[in-house]
DNA sequence: TCTGGGGTCCTAGGACCC
DNA sequence: TCTGGGGTCCTAGGACCC
């Protein structure tokens, strides 16, 4: 049924409130509401009178006043989803993390051994429930977007699968913000053509688009719509900042308490990027305002820093610069996020063949997994003699 | 009780270089 | 003195995702 590799997505419900009900049985089958003054995680029951993420507390509570609000645990989450990716890992060593809470996995090669995906999926399900105790949802289908797609139809606690024969049929009656990358500004804008479903998308031709949404973003809802993504399933992605950030609430801030925040900001996020083996050239500053406008203001260092002085330096000399702007507009978030990541050093892995001590070589293999957290790293591959595997040594 | 915290990617203009 | 095109880097802003 499949001609080319198929694709799971498989994405947990309501992740956070999942977890919270499963580890307090009172709140099961009760609507519940993880965060406080912002909707971080709705469980069905809550989505149900209309909570969504994202939404204002205030609102949520209006929307469905017996929900039960509870604080985040993020550390419980963050121990569920580790668990969750074993079983991932458990079924195919081609997973690629979006989040917390959702991946990709290929399972093309799986065929012989683990029998066609549809089977594959229901097991994945049932172990993630049975191993974790949550419940998840799996989209399969021959391309990643639509695998995305598949499991957003299916949610909750689902499973669907886009038989490749079938794929235009279940893509083109969908509306428009079911597609990955369509939001609300995006939305209105395609509605203001009058286009509403992915069909109607995919009836428009691609130069329109290009002009109503700008090059990448209209090429892109292009090819989605017409069903065209080839890109494979990515087991190593780098990251490519490192962000924190914390908000303000409308109280009045003198610059000795913003400087004392950027300090705590750059504390944090700087030993995360020397934990993460990273060195960073840019620091932006992220301000939000009382009106809730934004705005952010960057340096660029020419050498690669890794040290919390250098980075608190500039970060302090961008919130100098931007004072009369806070004075004026008043402030409700302050961030920090570092950018232009590189390795921490550049790795000399030059080891000529007749030097190369199998022990050298092990040590060096060491290393690079770790650096890279890439287990596909030979001996040969170190030595330059395996064309077929490429290894990031160089700053990226 | 108005509005969290972590990210990715794209665009556009200006500086600068060849 | 005026006039090119192409490429890269930096800065700022914005859409979008979970």
């Amino acid at each position: 049924m499949f001609v080319s590799t198929p694709i799971l997505h498989a994405d947990l419900d309501a992740f956070y409130a999942s977890v919270e009900q499963r580890d307090d049985p009172s709140l099961r089958g009760r609507p519940v509401i993880v965060g406080g003054g912002v909707v971080l995680a709705a469980s069905y029951e809550a989505k149900a009178y209309g909570v969504r993420t994202a939404m204002g507390g205030a609102r949520a509570r209006r929307l469905c006043p017996h929900a039960i609000v509870v604080p985040p645990r993020m550390s419980a989450y963050s121990a569920a989803s580790k668990a969750v990716f074993e079983v991932f890992r458990d079924t195919t060593p081609l997973v690629e993390g979006i989040s917390i809470d959702e991946a990709f996995l290929d399972v093309g090669g799986l065929h012989r051994i683990a029998g066609p995906p549809e089977v594959i999926a229901a097991r994945l399900r049932a172990a993630v429930l049975e191993q974790v105790g949550l419940p998840i949802t799996v989209g399969v289908a021959r391309t990643k977007f639509l695998a995305k797609v598949a499991s957003g139809v299916a949610k909750p606690d689902g499973l669907l699968v886009v038989p490749a024969d079938r794929e235009l049929e279940f893509l083109h009656p969908l509306p428009v913000e079911r597609l990955w990358g369509v939001g609300e500004v995006t939305a209105a804008k395609l509605h203001s053509l009058g286009i509403r479903t992915v069909g109607e998308v995919a009836g428009f031709d691609e130069t329109g688009l290009v002009s109503l949404l700008g090059r990448a973003a209209g090429r892109h809802l292009h090819a989605l719509a017409h069903n065209h993504d080839p890109r494979p399933v990515q087991t190593e992605r780098r990251r490519r900042s490192i962000g924190s950030q914390r908000a303000l609430g409308r109280r009045e801030r003198t610059h000795e308490d913003l400087e004392a925040i950027l300090a705590s900001l750059i504390d944090g996020i700087s030993r995360r990027l020397r934990t993460a083996h990273r060195a960073c050239r840019t620091v932006v500053l992220r301000l939000r305002f009382a009106d809730f406008t934004r705005a952010t203001r960057s340096h660029t260092v020419k050498d690669p820093t890794t040290e919390t002085e250098v980075l608190l330096s500039a970060a302090r000399q961008l919130l100098d610069a931007a004072m009369p702007m806070i004075r004026n507009r008043g402030i409700t978030l302050l961030g920090v996020s570092l950018t232009n990541l590189q390795n921490d050093t550049p790795m000399q892995l030059v080891l000529p063949f007749e030097e190369a001590k199998p022990a050298a070589l092990d040590a060096a293999l060491d290393v690079v997994r770790d650096r890279f957290g890439s287990s596909s790293v030979t001996r040969a591959a170190l030595l330059g003699r395996d064309p077929g595997i490429s290894v990031p040594l160089l700053p990226d």
